[in-house]
DNA sequence: CGGTTAATTGACCCACTTCAAGCGCGGTGG
DNA sequence: CCACCGCGCTTGAAGTGGGTCAATTAACCG
């Protein structure tokens, strides 16, 4: 789209949205790895959202005015922003992008209940196991994924636990049991599914909230 | 809006919409209790939503067009039904309606993010409080509560533990704590704030999520 | 090759679960 | 009008998944 900004990048580690404050612009994730988080007053905290290149972190900074969490990135981020202006005209023009966009935050709702399914009655086993299936899918969907098995996963376990709510010592012992059963491995980095089926249904993993078939919209 | 249909009314405890449909209509309370909800293969199951009148229970359907979710009326609830090709036409011919229907879901993630944290990183007594003070919210904003502080509460202990994603006898125990601490009372679907300010506080509750201010969207 | 950060492992702890037994209370029928 | 029933709430005792704390090892990096 010719109304993108020229990219421009951003350190793993920092912020490029925060909390409280009200973007002029949606910010599109061209090429990393970013999470949306939340946090309490003692520094609990939460990551509610892990996004991919191509992901819009911020959409719904355009309805909604002000931003209820922060988001940072997890890599290094080449981003691009559309200021808000832009994607106003643009949707009022042609109510069909807008319903798509709508779509995009609809999709992020629709992981997020898994999330808190996850979080609420399943083990961290199985929780796990969801998060690993939703985001190998999400990365072949994407074309992102090294192989038919292998992909990125440039978390420390302490962001990853932070996406299931649990400590990265136990993301440590359950990962170590995800490699005795022969399911997935994860080294560095770089995650393989060893056992897809395992895992699906360890997790009960049905890919049908990522809205990924083509349906007239 | 002269394009709703006439309302019918809905059993306590059965479904309103099913899991896996492709609803045709967009559903709105127009009173009573609903709930979303999911639930794994044995049974254990984790309500994403709470719907009070006023509220639509799936907008999500007329973008993403596959319920990912069930909804299931809490009490005997009057509901009405908008046909999705109402809501077509209409948000097409107003950008505006479009923004702020794509707005009331943006708003149900915001509430799903906050259940996250605290199903995440919130202690169950802290959850609960969190969970009081954005019903109290709500329900205030409504024009729901019976007074400044008190305010209908018909669900069972049981259900209420299913949002927060604890068991019934935990949060029998909570309430019990809350009494004690004589923060909230709830008697026989009743609730009552006994401090505002100590929930408040115990639960980090700011209501900004909630987008109730006012804004030019 | 030293210094730093992330992952692993072990021992102990605790918030919440499970199981099970009372209890209160509204509803119903005799 | 009251005895009885059933369901939801409460309470206690015991179990457990995941947390905490701390030491060790492995990976990375200049």
């Amino acid at each position: 789209m010719s109304s993108l900004t020229p990219s421009r990048i951003v350190a793993a580690g920092s912020d490029i949205v925060r909390q409280g404050s009200r973007p002029k612009e949606c910010t599109l994730i061209v090429s990393g790895w970013a999470c949306r988080y939340s946090a309490l007053a003692d520094g609990r905290r939460q990551t509610m959202a892990l996004h991919l290149a191509g992901d819009f972190v911020d959409l719904h900074s355009f309805p909604l005015k002000v931003m209820d969490h922060s988001v940072a990135a997890i890599t290094d981020c080449t981003i691009s922003t559309v200021p808000h202006d832009t994607v106003r005209q643009f949707t009022e023009a042609d109510p069909h992008l807008m319903r798509m966009l709508w779509m995009l935050t609809l999709v992020d709702a629709a992981i997020l209940r898994q999330w808190l399914l996850g979080s609420g009655q399943r083990s961290s086993l199985e929780h796990a196991a969801h998060l690993i299936c939703e985001l190998f899918t999400r990365m072949q969907v994407g074309g992102l994924a090294t192989s038919g098995r292998e992909f990125e996963l440039p978390l420390s376990q302490q962001e990853f636990g932070d996406a299931l709510g649990i400590t990265s010592v136990h993301v440590s012992r359950t990962i170590a049991e995800l490699r005795v059963r022969q399911f997935f491995n994860w080294r560095s980095g770089m995650a393989q599914i060893l056992d897809w089926d395992g895992l699906r249904d360890l997790a009960e993993f049905d890919p049908t909230y990522l809205s990924l078939r083509d349906e007239p919209r």
